[in-house]
DNA sequence: TACCGGGACTTTTTT
DNA sequence: AGTCCCGGTA
C-alpha cells in the first residue's frame, strides 16, 4: 500500500536532496532544477509514469514540478483541480511530504472538500491531515489558537455581514451626528470602503480620491467611523472578514502591529496585549511556518492584496527577519501607494535552526498540532519549502471584493526561481461553445485573450442566444427547454443550470419552474444562516460563548417585548465594565457582561413591561449560564433550550409562517450537534458558504439519487462548476455589463469576464436569452438591447432566435 | 418618552 | 426580507 511506503521512506532519499543543497541568499530561496529525465528508478520517477495514465503532458509537468514556487495558469476546464489534486498526492506520494505540512486554500469549503476526498483515494487516509479550506477558514483555525497575542479572547465571534453592518451603524451614529443630515455614506457604503482599505490596502484618502471622490468633502469623519468601527469591534471581541485575514497576517508579519495594518492611523490600531513580547509573536510565526511548508493555492487570480501577503509569508516565512519592532509604526506612516507592492520588500536571511523554537501548547481538538519531532527535523534538516499556485487571469471576477489579478500576473517577478506551466487543451466543452468563449475575451482587454484548444468532437448545436418577449416569456422558455431537455436528450436535471448576473434575475424563472414543479436548488440569495429567526436563536448562544458580542445583546434584547433602541442602549452601557467598552472577561470581576447581567441591578432598573421582559431574560440566562459552567452543554442542547423555553414563543407570535421557520431551526439544532464545541459551531456558521437549510444539513454529499435538480447560481457562484447544459439568462446590456459598471472601463471588463465563466461553465449545450422589453417598479417600459459582449462578435459565433412557441 | 405598526424602498457580484 | 420613516398609542 502506498500509504506506507510514505511514512517508512527515509527522508535522505527524497529526490533532488542531499546532492545539492538548496541556497538561500538575501530573499532569495535557490533550488537546483530537477527533470524528471535523469531519475530513474527513484520514487519520483516511479510516481511520473504511473500518474501518465491520468494525466496530459501539460499538466503531468506540473504536477511533478519540482519544490519552490510553482504558478499553473489553467484555463477554463483545463483541468485545474485534477492539476491541483494530484500535486497534493505527488507531495505525500513521491516527495515524502507529510500530509500535516500541507497546506491547501481554495475558493470554497466544498472545493476543499472534494479534493482531499479523492487525494484519499490516491494516497490513503492519511491525506486527511492536510489543512484544507477557505483562506477565511485557515484564519479562524490559527487564530482560534493565536489570537490572544492579538489581544483577543479565543472565544471571539465571527461577524457576517449583516452583524458587521450592524455595528458600523453604532460606529456611524457614534461619530456622524454632524454629518448625518447631509448625504454622508450609508453603512453599506461604508463597510464597502472599510473593507477596500484593508484588502486593497490603500490609504483612505486615496482610496476616496480614486473611487469615491464625492465622498471626499466626508474624509475626516469617515476616518473617524472607521477608527470607531474598528475599536468597537476589538472592544466586543469581534472580527469580520477581513480581521480574520489581517489577524493572520499579523501573525505572519511581525512588523504590522495593528489590525487596521497601519492604515488608518495609530488611534485604530491598539498595542499589543501587555505581557505579549515580539518573540512571542515571532515563535508564533515560526510554528506556523515551520509547520506549513507546502502552500497550494486555488483560483490564485481572485487573492487580494492580504490573502497574497499570507501566501507569501507562509511560504518565505521562516526566511524573513524578525524586524525590529519599532519598524512597524515607522511603515506604517508610510503606508501609500508603493508600498502595496512589498514584493521585494526588505527581507534578509535568517538563520532557520530549530534551537529556540518556541511551542506554546495546543489543545487537541484542533487539526492544529504541536510540531512533532519531525517537523522540528524537517525545519532543520530540510529546507525544501513549495508553494503551488493555481488560477486563470481570465477568469478574475471578484475584484469588488479586493481581489487583484495582478498578484497571478506579477508571481513569476515575484518568486524568480519558480517555474511557470500553462493548461490550454480544454476538456469540458464542445468546440461550438469555446469558439464562443475564445470570441468574447478577443474581443476585450488583449492582456487577457486567451485561447481554449478544443478536444471534445463538435457538439449538435451552436450555443443559442434567444431575445424572448419579456421576463415572463424568458422563464418559459427557460422551464420549457429543460423539460423537453429532459425528455428528448436525456439529461437528468442535476446536470443543468440556469446562472444569472443578479439575484433578482432569478425570481421568474424560480416561479416558472415552481408552477411546473420542476425540483430546483438555488446557490446564493439569502442565506440560511442569515435569516432573521436564525440569527435571534444564535444571539442566546453567541452571548453565551462570547458575553462581549454587543451585537447578540442587541438582538437579543430586542425580542423582548417593550424594548426598544432606547432601553437596549441603556442596559448595554450598564453591561460595560469600568472602562467604558466591553471589558476583557477575565479581568472583571464580575465575569464580563453576562455576569453583570445576571445580577441585580441590570434588569431591574427598567420601569413597566420592559422590566419584567428583562427580568425573565436575567432569569433563564441564569439558568443557562449555571448548567453551562457545571458542566459544558454542547451546543445543539443548548440551542434547544433556548428554543423549547424562550423561542417558540416569541416565533409564534412575530412570523406568520413560523412552521416553515421552526422547521429551520430543527434543522439547525442537527447541524449543531455534529459540533463538539460551541465555539467551533458558531465559528463554522459565520464562514459557511452554504445556502439552504438541506444543503447544510446534506453537506454536499448526499447527490440527489436519479434526478436531482435543476441549480440555480449566480454567475459568481458557478465558478469552477459544470453542467451538460447551461442557460444564462438576462444578457441585456446594464444587467452584463452591470449598470454600475459603466463608467469604469476595468469594471466593464470583468463583467466581460464574468460572461466568459458563465458560457465556459457548458459542457455541451449553451442556451443564452433576455427579455426584450422589462418594467420598472413604476411601470416604466424599458427596451432592451443584447449585451454588447455578445452584440458585435466578429464571426457572429452562435445562432440567434426570436422565440416561437410550437 | 419610548415603542409599535404600516408603508416605501432597496440589491451587483461574496468570504 | 430587512430597513427606514412616519404618525399613532401606552
Amino acid at each position: 500500500m502506498l500509504s506506507s511506503d510514505i511514512e517508512e521512506r527515509p527522508d535522505e532519499e527524497r529526490p533532488g536532496e542531499g546532492h545539492e543543497a538548496p541556497q538561500r541568499s538575501a530573499g532569495r530561496y535557490k533550488l537546483p532544477r530537477r527533470g524528471g529525465a535523469d531519475e530513474a528508478g527513484s520514487l519520483h520517477a516511479q510516481w511520473r509514469e504511473r500518474l501518465k495514465d491520468s494525466l496530459n503532458q501539460q499538466q503531468l509537468e506540473a504536477v511533478t514540478a519540482p519544490a519552490g514556487p510553482v504558478l499553473v495558469l489553467a484555463g477554463a476546464g483545463s483541468g485545474k483541480t485534477r492539476v491541483i489534486t494530484y500535486r497534493v498526492a505527488f507531495l505525500v506520494g513521491a516527495m515524502g511530504v507529510r500530509p500535516q505540512q500541507i497546506l491547501l486554500t481554495t475558493f470554497t469549503n466544498k472545493a476543499a472538500r472534494s479534493m482531499l476526498d479523492r487525494v484519499e483515494q490516491v494516497v490513503g487516509d492519511s491525506a486527511r491531515a492536510v489543512t484544507g479550506g477557505t483562506f477565511h477558514h485557515v484564519a479562524n483555525l490559527l487564530l482560534r489558537r493565536h489570537c490572544e497575542l492579538l489581544g483577543y479572547d479565543r472565544n471571539f465571534t465571527i461577524l457576517d455581514d449583516s452583524d458587521s453592518r450592524a455595528v458600523m451603524k453604532l460606529s456611524r451614529n457614534e461619530v456622524g451626528q454632524v454629518s448625518v443630515e447631509k448625504a454622508f455614506p450609508s453603512e453599506r457604503l461604508l463597510q464597502d470602503i472599510a473593507s477596500a482599505v484593508v484588502n486593497t490596502h490603500t490609504p483612505l484618502d486615496r482610496l476616496l480620491t480614486r473611487r469615491y471622490p464625492h465622498l471626499m468633502e466626508f474624509h475626516d469623519s469617515i476616518q473617524r467611523v472607521l477608527i470607531d468601527y474598528q475599536l468597537r469591534k476589538a472592544g466586543a471581541n469581534q472580527m469580520d472578514y477581513d480581521d480574520l485575514l489581517v489577524n493572520l497576517l499579523r501573525l505572519l508579519a511581525p512588523e504590522l502591529h495593528g489590525a487596521s495594518a497601519g492604515l488608518l492611523g495609530p488611534e485604530a490600531d491598539a498595542p499589543l496585549p501587555p505581557g505579549v513580547a515580539q518573540r512571542d509573536l515571532d515563535a508564533v510565526r515560526r510554528e506556523i511556518c515551520g509547520r506549513y511548508t507546502h502552500i497550494l493555492v486555488d483560483e490564485y487570480q481572485d487573492v487580494n492584496h492580504v490573502q497574497a501577503e499570507i501566501v507569501r509569508r507562509l511560504y518565505l516565512g521562516e526566511s524573513l527577519s524578525a524586524e525590529p519592532s519599532d519598524v512597524g509604526s515607522r511603515k506604517s506612516e508610510l503606508a501609500g501607494p508603493d508600498s502595496t507592492d512589498t514584493a521585494d520588500g526588505g527581507f534578509v536571511d535568517l538563520d532557520v535552526s530549530a534551537s529556540g523554537f518556541n511551542t506554546p501548547q495546543l489543545s487537541a481538538d484542533s487539526d492544529l498540532r504541536p510540531p512533532t519531532s519531525d517537523d522540528l527535523r524537517l525545519l532543520s534538516t530540510d529546507s525544501t519549502r513549495g508553494l503551488f499556485v493555481v488560477g486563470d487571469d481570465a477568469q478574475s471576477i471578484y475584484s469588488f471584493r479586493g481581489a487583484d489579478y495582478n498578484n497571478i500576473r506579477s508571481f513569476p517577478d515575484r518568486f524568480t526561481d519558480g517555474h511557470v506551466f500553462k493548461l490550454e487543451i480544454n476538456y469540458r466543452s464542445t468546440p461550438q461553445v469555446l469558439e464562443l468563449a475564445n470570441a468574447i475575451l478577443q474581443d476585450g482587454d488583449p492582456l487577457f485573450r486567451k485561447t481554449l484548444r478544443p478536444v471534445k468532437p463538435a457538439g449538435a448545436e451552436r450555443p443559442l442566444l434567444l431575445a424572448c418577449r419579456d421576463g415572463g416569456e424568458q422563464a418559459e422558455f427557460v422551464a420549457e427547454q429543460i423539460l423537453s431537455l429532459r425528455e428528448d436528450a436525456g439529461l437528468k436535471l442535476h446536470e443543468m443550470a440556469v446562472l444569472y448576473r443578479a439575484h433578482n434575475n432569478r425570481l421568474e424563472v424560480e416561479l416558472e419552474l415552481t408552477k411546473r414543479r420542476i425540483p430546483f436548488v438555488v446557490r446564493g440569495g439569502l442565506r440560511f444562516f442569515e435569516q432573521a429567526h436564525i440569527k435571534d436563536l444564535l444571539s442566546y448562544v453567541v452571548v453565551m460563548a462570547n458575553s462581549r458580542d454587543e451585537i447578540a445583546w442587541q438582538r437579543m434584547l430586542g425580542m423582548i417585548n417593550r424594548v426598544g433602541p432606547k432601553t437596549i442602549a441603556d442596559v448595554l452601557v450598564k453591561l460595560r465594565g469600568p472602562r467604558g467598552r466591553f471589558g476583557r472577561t477575565e479581568d472583571d470581576e464580575y465575569g464580563g457582561p453576562l455576569g453583570r447581567f445576571t445580577m441585580n441591578g441590570v434588569a431591574d432598573s427598567a420601569r413597566g413591561q420592559a422590566k419584567t421582559g428583562l427580568m425573565e431574560l436575567r432569569d433563564f440566562l441564569r439558568g443557562l449560564r449555571d448548567e453551562q459552567l457545571a458542566g459544558t452543554l454542547p451546543a445543539s442542547d443548548l440551542l434547544r433550550r433556548v428554543l423549547t423555553e424562550r423561542y417558540h414563543a416569541y416565533l409564534e407570535v412575530t412570523y406568520d409562517n413560523w412552521r416553515q421557520r421552526l422547521e429551520d431551526l430543527e434543522q439547525l439544532i442537527v447541524f449543531a450537534s455534529r459540533f463538539d464545541s460551541l465555539a467551533g459551531f458558531l465559528s463554522e456558521i459565520g464562514l459557511s458558504g452554504s445556502f439552504t437549510g438541506q444543503e447544510i444539513i446534506d453537506s454536499g454529499d448526499v447527490d440527489d439519487p436519479e434526478e436531482g435538480a435543476v441549480t440555480l447560481s449566480t454567475i459568481h457562484q458557478s465558478k469552477g462548476l459544470e453542467w451538460r447544459s447551461v442557460f444564462v439568462i438576462s444578457v441585456q446590456d446594464d444587467v452584463i455589463p452591470h449598470r454600475m459598471t459603466r463608467a469604469n472601463p476595468e469594471e466593464e471588463d470583468e463583467e466581460r469576464r464574468l460572461l466568459y465563466v458563465a458560457v465556459t461553465r457548458a459542457e455541451e449545450m449553451l442556451f443564452m436569452s433576455y427579455p426584450q422589453v422589462t418594467e420598472t417598479r413604476d411601470f416604466q417600459r424599458i427596451i432592451n438591447r443584447v449585451s454588447r459582449f455578445l452584440h458585435d462578435l466578429p464571426g457572429k459565433p452562435y445562432d440567434e432566435a426570436v422565440l416561437e412557441w410550437g
